[in-house]
RNA sequence: CGGGACGUGGUGUAACGGCUAACAUACCUGUUUUGGGUACAGGUGACUCCGGGUUCGAAUCCCGGCGUCCCGACCA
Protein backbone atom coordinates (compact mmCIF):
# COMPACT_ATOMS: atom_id res chain seq x y z
CA UNK A 1 0.00 0.00 0.00
CA UNK A 2 1.30 3.36 -0.65
CA UNK A 3 0.86 5.56 2.04
CA UNK A 4 0.56 8.59 -0.49
CA UNK A 5 -2.79 7.35 -1.32
CA UNK A 6 -4.08 6.10 2.01
CA UNK A 7 -6.91 6.96 3.35
CA UNK A 8 -6.75 8.85 6.19
CA UNK A 9 -4.25 12.17 7.23
CA UNK A 10 -1.88 12.07 10.35
CA UNK A 11 -2.71 15.01 12.18
CA UNK A 12 -0.61 16.69 14.86
CA UNK A 13 -3.02 17.85 17.34
CA UNK A 14 -6.28 15.57 18.80
CA UNK A 15 -9.39 17.26 17.90
CA UNK A 16 -9.94 19.34 21.60
CA UNK A 17 -13.01 17.17 22.34
CA UNK A 18 -11.07 13.80 23.18
CA UNK A 19 -9.23 13.37 26.14
CA UNK A 20 -9.13 9.46 26.06
CA UNK A 21 -5.11 8.63 25.30
CA UNK A 22 -6.39 5.78 22.81
CA UNK A 23 -9.00 8.23 20.78
CA UNK A 24 -6.43 11.18 20.90
CA UNK A 25 -3.89 8.52 19.20
CA UNK A 26 -6.31 6.68 17.05
CA UNK A 27 -7.61 9.86 15.40
CA UNK A 28 -4.32 11.48 15.37
CA UNK A 29 -2.53 8.58 13.77
CA UNK A 30 -5.83 8.04 10.98
CA UNK A 31 -7.69 4.60 12.34
CA UNK A 32 -10.40 6.40 13.62
CA UNK A 33 -13.04 9.02 13.14
CA UNK A 34 -16.30 10.06 15.15
CA UNK A 35 -19.26 10.06 14.19
CA UNK A 36 -21.13 11.04 17.47
CA UNK A 37 -20.59 10.05 20.81
CA UNK A 38 -19.67 6.85 21.69
CA UNK A 39 -19.77 5.64 17.69
CA UNK A 40 -16.72 5.74 15.76
CA UNK A 41 -15.83 4.40 11.83
CA UNK A 42 -12.92 2.64 11.33
CA UNK A 43 -10.50 4.27 8.37
CA UNK A 44 -8.38 1.78 6.52
CA UNK A 45 -6.09 1.55 9.03
CA UNK A 46 -7.75 1.05 11.75
CA UNK A 47 -9.69 -1.17 9.86
CA UNK A 48 -6.79 -3.26 9.54
CA UNK A 49 -6.02 -3.50 12.97
CA UNK A 50 -9.84 -4.62 13.86
CA UNK A 51 -9.46 -7.81 11.56
CA UNK A 52 -6.24 -9.09 12.79
CA UNK A 53 -8.30 -8.96 16.20
CA UNK A 54 -10.76 -10.88 14.41
CA UNK A 55 -8.18 -13.22 12.70
CA UNK A 56 -6.98 -14.28 16.31
CA UNK A 57 -10.15 -14.23 18.09
CA UNK A 58 -12.17 -16.40 15.05
CA UNK A 59 -8.45 -18.34 15.32
CA UNK A 60 -9.19 -19.66 18.85
CA UNK A 61 -12.83 -19.77 19.10
CA UNK A 62 -12.75 -22.27 16.29
CA UNK A 63 -9.54 -24.02 17.96
CA UNK A 64 -12.16 -23.86 21.11
CA UNK A 65 -14.84 -26.14 18.95
CA UNK A 66 -16.71 -22.89 17.92
CA UNK A 67 -19.01 -22.83 15.02
CA UNK A 68 -19.38 -19.33 13.39
CA UNK A 69 -22.45 -17.84 12.84
CA UNK A 70 -24.22 -14.06 11.89
CA UNK A 71 -27.39 -13.51 13.65
CA UNK A 72 -29.01 -10.02 12.49
CA UNK A 73 -29.16 -6.84 14.62
CA UNK A 74 -32.60 -6.24 14.49
CA UNK A 75 -34.38 -9.03 16.76
CA UNK A 76 -38.51 -8.98 16.87
CA UNK A 77 -39.75 -7.13 20.20
CA UNK A 78 -41.57 -11.12 21.02
CA UNK A 79 -38.41 -12.36 22.39
CA UNK A 80 -37.21 -9.61 24.21
CA UNK A 81 -40.33 -9.73 25.78
CA UNK A 82 -40.00 -13.47 26.32
CA UNK A 83 -37.30 -13.01 28.58
CA UNK A 84 -38.72 -10.29 30.32
CA UNK A 85 -35.85 -8.02 28.98
CA UNK A 86 -37.57 -5.52 26.57
CA UNK A 87 -38.77 -3.74 30.07
CA UNK A 88 -35.44 -4.54 32.23
CA UNK A 89 -32.81 -3.60 30.27
CA UNK A 90 -32.65 0.00 30.26
CA UNK A 91 -29.71 0.24 27.46
CA UNK A 92 -31.99 -1.54 24.87
CA UNK A 93 -32.12 0.38 22.11
CA UNK A 94 -35.98 0.32 20.85
CA UNK A 95 -36.54 1.60 17.41
CA UNK A 96 -40.04 1.61 15.54
CA UNK A 97 -40.80 1.36 12.14
CA UNK A 98 -43.29 2.74 9.63
CA UNK A 99 -46.41 0.20 10.60
CA UNK A 100 -45.61 0.27 13.96
CA UNK A 101 -43.63 -2.54 14.59
CA UNK A 102 -40.75 -2.84 17.47
CA UNK A 103 -37.69 -4.37 17.38
CA UNK A 104 -34.98 -4.47 19.60
CA UNK A 105 -31.48 -3.61 17.93
CA UNK A 106 -29.21 -6.21 19.37
CA UNK A 107 -27.13 -5.30 22.60
CA UNK A 108 -26.53 -9.38 23.06
CA UNK A 109 -27.78 -12.15 21.93
CA UNK A 110 -29.73 -14.86 24.17
CA UNK A 111 -33.32 -13.94 22.02
CA UNK A 112 -31.98 -14.81 18.98
CA UNK A 113 -29.14 -17.66 19.55
CA UNK A 114 -31.97 -19.57 21.49
CA UNK A 115 -34.88 -19.77 19.51
CA UNK A 116 -32.24 -20.60 16.89
CA UNK A 117 -30.65 -23.80 18.62
CA UNK A 118 -34.35 -25.05 19.80
CA UNK A 119 -34.35 -25.07 15.52
CA UNK A 120 -31.61 -27.75 15.37
CA UNK A 121 -30.84 -29.44 19.36
CA UNK A 122 -32.71 -32.20 20.18
CA UNK A 123 -31.12 -34.87 21.77
CA UNK A 124 -28.64 -35.33 23.76
CA UNK A 125 -26.43 -36.40 20.65
CA UNK A 126 -26.36 -32.72 19.74
CA UNK A 127 -24.43 -31.63 22.69
CA UNK A 128 -22.45 -29.84 23.52
CA UNK A 129 -22.75 -27.01 21.13
CA UNK A 130 -20.60 -23.71 20.37
CA UNK A 131 -21.62 -20.83 18.29
CA UNK A 132 -20.21 -17.90 18.17
CA UNK A 133 -20.90 -14.66 16.14
CA UNK A 134 -18.69 -11.10 15.65
CA UNK A 135 -20.52 -8.48 15.14
CA UNK A 136 -21.79 -4.97 16.16
CA UNK A 137 -23.21 -4.62 19.04
CA UNK A 138 -25.96 -1.35 20.43
CA UNK A 139 -26.28 -0.48 23.90
CA UNK A 140 -27.58 3.09 24.72
CA UNK A 141 -25.30 3.80 27.07
CA UNK A 142 -26.14 6.70 29.37
CA UNK A 143 -22.51 8.12 29.15
CA UNK A 144 -20.25 7.00 26.36
CA UNK A 145 -16.52 7.41 27.10
CA UNK A 146 -13.30 6.80 27.27
CA UNK A 147 -13.11 7.08 23.46
CA UNK A 148 -13.08 3.80 22.06
CA UNK A 149 -13.03 2.10 25.13
CA UNK A 150 -16.98 2.39 25.68
CA UNK A 151 -19.44 3.41 23.01
CA UNK A 152 -22.92 2.94 21.97
CA UNK A 153 -22.58 0.81 18.64
CA UNK A 154 -19.40 -1.79 19.43
CA UNK A 155 -17.85 -5.29 17.87
CA UNK A 156 -17.91 -7.64 20.22
CA UNK A 157 -17.33 -11.57 19.67
CA UNK A 158 -19.99 -13.23 21.75
CA UNK A 159 -20.29 -17.17 21.99
CA UNK A 160 -22.59 -19.47 23.28
CA UNK A 161 -22.21 -22.56 24.32
CA UNK A 162 -24.84 -25.49 24.99
CA UNK A 163 -24.36 -28.68 27.53
CA UNK A 164 -26.59 -31.50 28.83
CA UNK A 165 -25.53 -31.10 32.46
CA UNK A 166 -23.42 -28.50 34.56
CA UNK A 167 -20.59 -30.49 34.84
CA UNK A 168 -20.01 -30.29 30.77
CA UNK A 169 -20.34 -26.93 31.51
CA UNK A 170 -18.00 -26.43 33.87
CA UNK A 171 -15.36 -28.45 32.18
CA UNK A 172 -16.42 -25.85 28.87
CA UNK A 173 -15.54 -23.00 30.76
CA UNK A 174 -12.70 -23.94 32.22
CA UNK A 175 -10.99 -24.22 29.02
CA UNK A 176 -12.62 -21.34 27.77
CA UNK A 177 -10.20 -20.00 31.06
CA UNK A 178 -7.35 -20.51 29.23
CA UNK A 179 -8.60 -19.94 25.55
CA UNK A 180 -9.43 -16.14 26.56
CA UNK A 181 -5.99 -16.11 28.31
CA UNK A 182 -3.96 -16.94 25.00
CA UNK A 183 -6.19 -14.22 23.08
CA UNK A 184 -4.75 -11.59 25.45
CA UNK A 185 -1.22 -12.61 26.04
CA UNK A 186 -1.52 -12.46 21.45
CA UNK A 187 -2.58 -9.29 21.55
CA UNK A 188 0.25 -8.33 23.62
CA UNK A 189 -1.18 -7.53 27.09
CA UNK A 190 -1.09 -11.20 28.72
CA UNK A 191 1.54 -10.05 31.39
CA UNK A 192 -1.18 -7.20 32.37
CA UNK A 193 -4.26 -9.09 31.94
CA UNK A 194 -6.09 -10.96 35.53
CA UNK A 195 -8.48 -13.70 35.15
CA UNK A 196 -10.98 -11.44 37.39
CA UNK A 197 -13.65 -13.02 39.98
CA UNK A 198 -16.66 -11.19 39.57
CA UNK A 199 -20.25 -11.31 40.40
CA UNK A 200 -21.90 -13.82 38.80
CA UNK A 201 -26.03 -12.77 39.73
CA UNK A 202 -28.60 -15.29 40.98
CA UNK A 203 -27.39 -18.10 39.50
CA UNK A 204 -23.84 -18.52 39.81
CA UNK A 205 -21.67 -17.90 42.60
CA UNK A 206 -19.35 -15.73 40.11
CA UNK A 207 -18.73 -15.01 36.27
CA UNK A 208 -15.15 -14.47 35.78
CA UNK A 209 -13.69 -10.91 33.71
CA UNK A 210 -10.55 -10.62 32.00
CA UNK A 211 -9.57 -7.60 33.37
CA UNK A 212 -6.51 -5.31 31.75
CA UNK A 213 -4.50 -2.66 34.20
CA UNK A 214 -4.63 0.57 32.85
CA UNK A 215 -5.02 3.70 34.52
CA UNK A 216 -7.57 4.45 31.66
CA UNK A 217 -10.07 1.54 33.31
CA UNK A 218 -12.95 2.32 35.08
CA UNK A 219 -13.29 -0.82 37.13
CA UNK A 220 -11.17 -1.18 40.36
CA UNK A 221 -9.48 -4.71 40.68
CA UNK A 222 -7.62 -6.55 43.39
CA UNK A 223 -4.78 -8.33 41.99
CA UNK A 224 -3.06 -11.56 43.97
CA UNK A 225 0.30 -10.33 44.69
CA UNK A 226 0.77 -14.31 44.72
CA UNK A 227 -0.90 -15.57 41.73
CA UNK A 228 -2.03 -13.42 39.72
CA UNK A 229 -5.69 -13.85 40.18
CA UNK A 230 -7.57 -10.54 40.59
CA UNK A 231 -11.16 -9.87 42.63
CA UNK A 232 -13.73 -6.85 41.69
CA UNK A 233 -14.39 -4.30 43.53
CA UNK A 234 -18.28 -5.47 43.99
CA UNK A 235 -16.76 -9.41 44.95
CA UNK A 236 -14.23 -8.20 47.19
CA UNK A 237 -16.25 -7.07 50.05
CA UNK A 238 -17.23 -10.22 51.15
CA UNK A 239 -13.81 -12.24 49.66
CA UNK A 240 -11.03 -10.71 51.46
CA UNK A 241 -9.14 -13.59 50.22
CA UNK A 242 -7.64 -15.01 46.63
CA UNK A 243 -10.48 -17.42 46.02
CA UNK A 244 -7.60 -19.19 43.92
CA UNK A 245 -4.71 -19.42 46.34
CA UNK A 246 -6.26 -18.21 49.58
CA UNK A 247 -3.13 -15.44 50.06
CA UNK A 248 -4.66 -11.97 51.49
CA UNK A 249 -1.98 -9.99 49.52
CA UNK A 250 -3.79 -7.98 47.37
CA UNK A 251 -3.19 -4.27 45.57
CA UNK A 252 -5.53 -2.35 44.13
CA UNK A 253 -5.32 -1.52 40.90
CA UNK A 254 -7.66 0.31 37.89
CA UNK A 255 -8.20 -1.58 35.55
CA UNK A 256 -10.56 -2.44 31.80
CA UNK A 257 -12.61 -5.30 31.24
CA UNK A 258 -11.89 -7.05 27.98
CA UNK A 259 -13.77 -10.00 28.26
CA UNK A 260 -16.00 -11.57 30.34
CA UNK A 261 -17.31 -15.64 30.42
CA UNK A 262 -20.39 -16.04 32.00
CA UNK A 263 -22.61 -19.62 33.15
CA UNK A 264 -26.18 -19.16 32.21
CA UNK A 265 -27.44 -22.50 32.99
CA UNK A 266 -31.05 -22.29 32.34
CA UNK A 267 -31.24 -18.33 32.74
CA UNK A 268 -32.48 -18.02 28.64
CA UNK A 269 -33.16 -21.59 27.91
CA UNK A 270 -36.04 -21.80 30.43
CA UNK A 271 -37.95 -19.22 29.07
CA UNK A 272 -37.58 -20.18 25.24
CA UNK A 273 -38.31 -23.67 26.80
CA UNK A 274 -34.92 -24.84 24.92
CA UNK A 275 -34.96 -28.89 26.11
CA UNK A 276 -33.22 -32.27 24.77
CA UNK A 277 -34.16 -35.60 25.37
CA UNK A 278 -31.76 -37.52 27.42
CA UNK A 279 -30.50 -41.44 26.85
CA UNK A 280 -34.10 -42.28 28.61
CA UNK A 281 -36.24 -40.16 26.35
CA UNK A 282 -36.86 -37.51 29.06
CA UNK A 283 -36.67 -33.84 28.27
CA UNK A 284 -34.42 -32.01 30.09
CA UNK A 285 -33.04 -28.37 29.98
CA UNK A 286 -29.84 -27.23 28.25
CA UNK A 287 -27.39 -25.35 30.32
CA UNK A 288 -25.76 -22.57 28.80
CA UNK A 289 -22.41 -20.48 28.83
CA UNK A 290 -21.81 -17.39 27.04
CA UNK A 291 -18.34 -15.56 26.47
CA UNK A 292 -17.53 -11.97 25.17
CA UNK A 293 -14.75 -9.91 23.88
CA UNK A 294 -15.07 -6.24 23.00
CA UNK A 295 -12.84 -5.72 19.86
CA UNK A 296 -13.01 -2.05 19.67
CA UNK A 297 -12.42 -1.92 23.52
CA UNK A 298 -9.64 -4.65 23.33
CA UNK A 299 -8.08 -2.33 20.18
CA UNK A 300 -8.23 0.78 22.05
CA UNK A 301 -6.79 -1.01 25.73
CA UNK A 302 -3.93 -2.24 23.34
CA UNK A 303 -3.04 1.36 22.29
CA UNK A 304 -3.44 2.51 26.37
CA UNK A 305 -1.02 -0.19 27.50
CA UNK A 306 1.23 -0.06 25.00
CA UNK A 307 1.92 3.28 23.14
CA UNK A 308 4.27 5.86 24.54
CA UNK A 309 5.07 9.34 24.21
CA UNK A 310 5.87 9.24 20.29
CA UNK A 311 2.68 7.17 19.35
CA UNK A 312 0.90 3.88 19.29
CA UNK A 313 2.95 0.73 19.51
CA UNK A 314 1.40 -2.46 18.35
CA UNK A 315 2.56 -5.81 18.80
CA UNK A 316 3.15 -7.65 15.76
CA UNK A 317 -0.09 -9.90 15.53
CA UNK A 318 -2.41 -6.84 15.57
CA UNK A 319 0.17 -4.20 13.46
CA UNK A 320 -1.87 -3.26 10.67
CA UNK A 321 1.01 -4.01 8.53
CA UNK A 322 4.07 -5.98 9.07
CA UNK A 323 6.38 -3.50 7.77
CA UNK A 324 6.80 0.16 6.89
CA UNK A 325 8.51 1.04 4.56
CA UNK A 326 10.30 4.57 4.85
CA UNK A 327 11.59 6.01 1.26
CA UNK A 328 14.42 8.57 1.93
CA UNK A 329 15.79 8.76 -1.57
CA UNK A 330 14.91 12.14 -2.07
CA UNK A 331 16.20 13.16 -5.37
CA UNK A 332 18.81 10.50 -6.21
CA UNK A 333 16.72 8.78 -8.90
CA UNK A 334 18.80 5.27 -8.54
CA UNK A 335 18.02 5.10 -4.90
CA UNK A 336 14.32 6.25 -5.65
CA UNK A 337 15.00 2.73 -7.64
CA UNK A 338 16.28 0.55 -5.24
CA UNK A 339 13.56 1.31 -2.69
CA UNK A 340 11.25 1.21 -5.43
CA UNK A 341 12.58 -2.75 -5.72
CA UNK A 342 12.08 -3.62 -2.22
CA UNK A 343 8.53 -2.54 -2.04
CA UNK A 344 8.13 -4.78 -4.22
CA UNK A 345 9.92 -7.47 -3.93
CA UNK A 346 7.97 -7.37 -0.83
CA UNK A 347 5.14 -7.35 -2.43
CA UNK A 348 5.61 -9.99 -4.65
CA UNK A 349 6.07 -12.31 -2.04
CA UNK A 350 3.01 -11.17 -0.37
CA UNK A 351 4.34 -9.00 2.64
CA UNK A 352 1.75 -6.02 4.08
CA UNK A 353 3.97 -3.58 3.99
CA UNK A 354 2.64 0.17 4.07
CA UNK A 355 5.05 2.18 1.48
CA UNK A 356 5.81 5.61 2.54
CA UNK A 357 6.52 7.20 -0.41
CA UNK A 358 5.47 10.99 -0.35
CA UNK A 359 7.53 13.45 -0.70
CA UNK A 360 8.19 14.70 2.44
CA UNK A 361 11.27 15.15 4.99
CA UNK A 362 12.90 12.80 6.84
CA UNK A 363 11.66 13.86 10.33
CA UNK A 364 8.27 13.98 9.56
CA UNK A 365 8.10 10.63 7.93
CA UNK A 366 9.73 8.84 11.17
CA UNK A 367 7.34 11.21 13.06
CA UNK A 368 4.37 9.99 11.43
CA UNK A 369 5.88 6.28 11.76
CA UNK A 370 6.24 6.46 15.24
CA UNK A 371 2.59 7.77 15.24
CA UNK A 372 1.25 4.87 13.43
CA UNK A 373 3.15 2.53 15.26
CA UNK A 374 3.56 -0.38 12.89
CA UNK A 375 5.87 -2.81 14.57
CA UNK A 376 8.58 -2.76 12.19
CA UNK A 377 9.80 0.30 10.05
CA UNK A 378 12.45 -0.47 7.17
CA UNK A 379 14.35 1.95 5.83
CA UNK A 380 16.24 2.28 2.56
CA UNK A 381 18.41 5.52 2.12
CA UNK A 382 21.98 6.65 1.49
CA UNK A 383 23.04 6.08 4.80
CA UNK A 384 21.37 2.66 4.86
CA UNK A 385 23.06 1.62 1.86
CA UNK A 386 26.34 3.02 2.44
CA UNK A 387 26.38 0.93 6.33
CA UNK A 388 25.30 -2.43 4.05
CA UNK A 389 21.19 -1.96 2.97
CA UNK A 390 18.41 -1.45 5.28
CA UNK A 391 18.27 0.07 8.52
CA UNK A 392 15.32 -2.18 10.59
CA UNK A 393 13.35 -0.73 13.85
CA UNK A 394 10.96 -2.21 15.84
CA UNK A 395 8.34 0.29 17.21
CA UNK A 396 8.91 -1.61 20.43
CA UNK A 397 12.27 -1.31 20.50
CA UNK A 398 14.97 1.95 20.98
CA UNK A 399 17.34 0.95 18.74
CA UNK A 400 17.68 0.24 14.63
CA UNK A 401 19.92 -1.92 13.06
CA UNK A 402 21.09 -2.34 9.99
CA UNK A 403 20.79 -5.48 7.47
CA UNK A 404 21.89 -6.68 4.16
CA UNK A 405 18.99 -6.98 1.67
CA UNK A 406 18.98 -10.69 1.61
CA UNK A 407 18.68 -10.78 5.24
CA UNK A 408 16.17 -8.25 5.26
CA UNK A 409 13.83 -10.58 3.25
CA UNK A 410 14.88 -13.75 5.09
CA UNK A 411 12.96 -11.35 7.92
CA UNK A 412 9.48 -12.21 6.24
CA UNK A 413 10.07 -16.29 4.85
CA UNK A 414 7.49 -18.38 6.99
C1' C B 1 -30.42 11.18 33.94
C1' G B 2 -28.14 14.91 37.98
C1' G B 3 -23.64 18.31 38.35
C1' G B 4 -19.72 21.02 35.66
C1' A B 5 -17.05 22.87 31.29
C1' C B 6 -17.26 24.04 26.33
C1' G B 7 -19.13 24.96 20.97
C1' U B 8 -15.18 30.30 15.86
C1' G B 9 -12.19 27.69 8.24
C1' G B 10 -10.57 20.33 8.03
C1' U B 11 -7.61 20.61 12.87
C1' G B 12 -5.61 23.62 17.13
C1' U B 13 -6.24 28.47 19.02
C1' A B 14 -7.20 34.30 19.16
C1' A B 15 -10.49 38.45 18.98
C1' C B 16 -12.96 45.02 24.95
C1' G B 17 -20.39 44.79 22.89
C1' G B 18 -17.62 48.54 17.64
C1' C B 19 -12.90 48.45 11.08
C1' U B 20 -13.16 43.39 5.91
C1' A B 21 -13.44 37.69 12.34
C1' A B 22 -6.92 37.09 13.37
C1' C B 23 -2.86 33.36 13.86
C1' A B 24 -0.82 28.48 13.30
C1' U B 25 -1.38 24.02 10.94
C1' A B 26 -3.55 21.31 6.99
C1' C B 27 -4.81 21.93 1.72
C1' C B 28 -3.63 24.07 -3.66
C1' U B 29 0.61 26.64 -7.12
C1' G B 30 5.69 27.46 -7.52
C1' U B 31 10.83 27.72 -5.76
C1' U B 32 13.78 25.45 -1.97
C1' U B 33 15.07 21.34 1.27
C1' U B 34 15.90 15.78 2.23
C1' G B 35 18.16 10.96 8.70
C1' G B 36 13.81 13.45 13.39
C1' G B 37 7.60 17.69 11.97
C1' U B 38 12.62 22.88 6.14
C1' A B 39 12.35 27.98 4.31
C1' C B 40 10.07 31.59 1.19
C1' A B 41 6.20 33.57 -2.10
C1' G B 42 1.22 33.37 -3.73
C1' G B 43 -3.69 31.13 -3.10
C1' U B 44 -8.48 28.45 -1.57
C1' G B 45 -11.27 27.87 2.67
C1' A B 46 -15.96 30.42 8.38
C1' C B 47 -23.98 32.57 7.60
C1' U B 48 -18.60 32.32 14.52
C1' C B 49 -23.71 25.04 16.29
C1' C B 50 -29.24 26.23 15.57
C1' G B 51 -33.55 29.45 16.89
C1' G B 52 -35.21 33.63 19.42
C1' G B 53 -34.20 38.16 22.34
C1' U B 54 -31.46 42.81 24.28
C1' U B 55 -28.77 46.78 21.52
C1' C B 56 -27.59 52.05 16.95
C1' G B 57 -24.34 47.69 16.70
C1' A B 58 -23.61 40.59 19.01
C1' A B 59 -18.56 35.50 17.90
C1' U B 60 -18.95 38.34 22.54
C1' C B 61 -24.76 39.73 26.76
C1' C B 62 -29.78 36.96 27.89
C1' C B 63 -33.37 32.72 26.99
C1' G B 64 -34.38 28.02 24.61
C1' G B 65 -32.69 23.92 21.83
C1' C B 66 -28.89 20.65 19.84
C1' G B 67 -23.99 18.72 20.26
C1' U B 68 -19.16 17.37 22.64
C1' C B 69 -16.15 16.28 26.85
C1' C B 70 -15.43 15.59 32.24
C1' C B 71 -17.44 13.95 37.33
C1' G B 72 -21.44 10.82 39.35
C1' A B 73 -25.25 6.78 39.04
C1' C B 74 -25.45 2.38 35.26
C1' C B 75 -22.80 -0.85 32.09
C1' A B 76 -19.24 -5.46 27.22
Amino acid sequence: MLQSQLFGKTRKEAPSDEVAKNAKLLIRAGYIDKLQAGVYTYLPLGFRVLKKIEAIIREEMDAAGGQEILMPSLHPKDNWETTGRWDSMDDLYKVQDSSGRENALGPTHEEVVVPLAKQFVFSYKDLPLALYQIQNKFRMELRAKSGILRGREFIMKDLYSFHRDEADLAAYYEKMKGVYKRVFERMGIGAVTHLTFASGGSFAKYSHEFQTVTPAGEDTIHVCTKCGIAINQEVVADQKACPECGSDELTQEKAIEVGNIFELKTKYSAPFNLTYKDEEGKDQPVIMGCYGIGLGRLMGTIVEVLADEKGIVWPEEVSPFQVHLIDLSGKNEELKKEVQDVYEKLSAAGVAVLFDDRDLRAGEKFADADLLGISMRAVVSEKSLAAGGVEVKYRAEQEGKIVSKEEFFKLFVR
